[in-house]
DNA sequence: CGTCTATATTGACAAGTATCTATACAGTGG
DNA sequence: CCACTGTATAGATACTTGTCAATATAGACG
């Protein structure tokens, strides 16, 4: 239960969840992903980096939209960026983050229910 | 964040998650959901489940193979039937849990990146 | 260089949860 | 009907985590 930050190991492995046994480090490292995206406010959070322009936001942006403090919001995205949802850049005088969509595909693929229908 | 069984709502609502805003609770929908894959020991559960012959699996069985007290593996499986992730039926001596593919379907359509692709 | 704004870190606290032991419940089979 | 086996529930505990207030850090710009 100390997987906080997201093994790299993530981004290659992952044999489909449905298709055949998980070693127990592939799934520590799976649920380390699924427990990021386990939590209402980084969900709404993603859904409205989503909608900006670029997929990108500032981060002072969020704070008001959120109604949350500004640690717990920087928290958030923290937690986020350590998971390798979100890169980060600065610009100017803000921190703006974006949305790294391969992740979100990789577990798509994760999902995949595929091969379980089939057999 | 008092969300621990999952809304039926979420097998017919949720528009991809990188197209558009999420209401908040259809983001706390989706973290329920999430939250019960975020836990490695279920993870792997459900790839044992998934390796057997139909999907489906005799509770005493996980007891020895993931070497938790049978409490536990029974505080699992309950969390994962309460999401939907499982169906339960009794059989002879046991109860018999097995998958359903259409919630993790639903998540990867969830997941889905290709509109934020092509926009 | 100093101030201001934006972001991150620290420390504390409350709520949630994964796990255990002990116990209750529910079919099965004699 | 009684004992047995398999599963669920209750209660306790340790650990994690989401949140905030307070503080630190880091660029930007006079």
């Amino acid at each position: 239960m100390k997987v906080r930050t997201v093994d790299p190991q993530v981004w290659r492995c992952c044999p489909p969840l449905l298709t055949g046994r998980l070693t127990f480090e592939q799934a520590e490292a799976l649920a380390g992903v699924f427990r990021v995206l386990g939590d209402p406010t980084r969900l709404y959070l993603l859904s409205l980096i989503a909608a900006q322009p670029h997929q990108e936001i500032k981060a002072c942006a969020l704070v008001e939209t959120l109604g949350l403090s500004q640690p717990t919001v920087s928290h958030h995205l923290k937690v986020m960026y350590d998971a390798g949802l979100l890169t980060r850049e600065r610009r100017g005088t803000g921190i703006y983050y974006r949305l790294v969509p391969q992740l979100l595909s990789v577990l798509r693929q994760v999902l995949s229910t595929d091969a379980a229908i089939m057999a």
